[in-house]
DNA sequence: GCGGGTGTTCACGC
DNA sequence: CGCGTGAACACCCG
């Protein structure tokens, strides 16, 4: 589920609560979920939290790190000082337990099993795929530069906007939210876009992260997004477009946003503002 | 029972 | 090689 807004408030939380604290075991409940040899950093002690892209890194102080992606479903609770929380339904996707050393556990919930939660030597980290791939953010690239790879893509912009090796953090949400700040039609081709049009693309895109960012990102009816301490954010509130086809656009232009089909995920626009 | 879901990767056909 | 499509991963929900 998570985007970008999600990971970093999450990020930001686990680099509150975590950085000093030592591991004491880590349990696996899932086969899939945990990869690596959890001895590695048994004892050893959190120096920082990081994010690529939708990517979590706890670096560790014996130069391991602990990868996380969240992926559709992942969540990540943070349970203080041993206190029993109440027992609800997600309990049984639990994936994986960290436990460290002052009684804190961090527990890694994915009711798909699409996350993970990766142990690696720092140096690994680089040799993913996913990372080795990985597209700048989208205010780590200049409007030159981001109009010259979209001029190498032919594909709807919508598609190349979450394709997380030409930038990275952008899912289907904040895509469809940014294309109608900056009136773009979702199936426009990316190289058919001009330099003017790509520079308000580029600021939009920014401007929905950081507002997502700010109300700790989205969670939907289901609930299923929430924070390292179970509350859900509030962006949802605040959607443009996306889950809101039939509804009238908010620019009050007397569009109705559609719901369509493009690279086979739902996409959300207003046929009269968006061209 | 079917389709859809805030992600990513792979296989296939052209 | 690249593009488009669809499936796969696996589970819940309407």
């Amino acid at each position: 589920m998570p985007e970008l807004p999600e990971v970093e408030t999450i990020r930001r939380q686990l680099d509150k609560y975590l950085v000093g604290q030592k591991i004491a075991y880590i349990e696996s409940l899932h086969k899939k979920s945990l990869v690596g040899d959890m001895k590695e950093v048994l004892n050893a002690k959190i120096t920082g939290v990081k994010r690529l892209g939708k990517m979590l890194v706890m670096e560790m102080s014996n130069n391991y790190v602990i990868a996380i992606h969240l992926k559709m479903s992942g969540q990540l609770i943070l349970t203080k000082n041993n206190k029993q929380e109440t027992r609800n339904k997600n309990d049984k996707h639990i994936r994986v337990k960290i436990n460290f050393l002052n009684g804190n556990e961090l527990l890694f919930i994915d009711q798909r099993i699409f996350g993970w939660v990766r142990i690696m030597k720092k140096e690994e980290l680089k040799t993913m795929g996913y990372v080795k791939n990985l597209g700048p953010e989208p205010w780590d690239i200049t409007d030159i530069d981001f109009y010259k790879k979209l001029q190498k893509k032919s594909k709807a912009i919508k598609i190349i906007l979450t394709d997380q090796d030409v930038i990275s953090g952008v899912g289907n949400i904040y895509a469809n939210d940014a294309l109608w700040e900056a009136g773009i039609d979702p199936r426009t081709s990316a190289n058919t876009l001009k330099p003017d049009k790509v520079k308000i693309l580029r600021k939009m895109i920014i401007k929905v992260l950081k507002e997502g960012i700010k109300l700790g990102g989205s969670t939907g009816q289901d609930g299923k997004y929430v924070n390292l301490e179970g509350e859900p954010g509030s962006y949802q509130d605040r959607f443009r477009v996306y889950d809101r086809d039939g509804e009238g656009c908010q620019r009050r232009d007397g569009g109705v946003i559609q719901k369509i089909k493009l690279g086979g995920r739902g996409t959300y626009f207003c046929p009269k503002c968006q061209m």
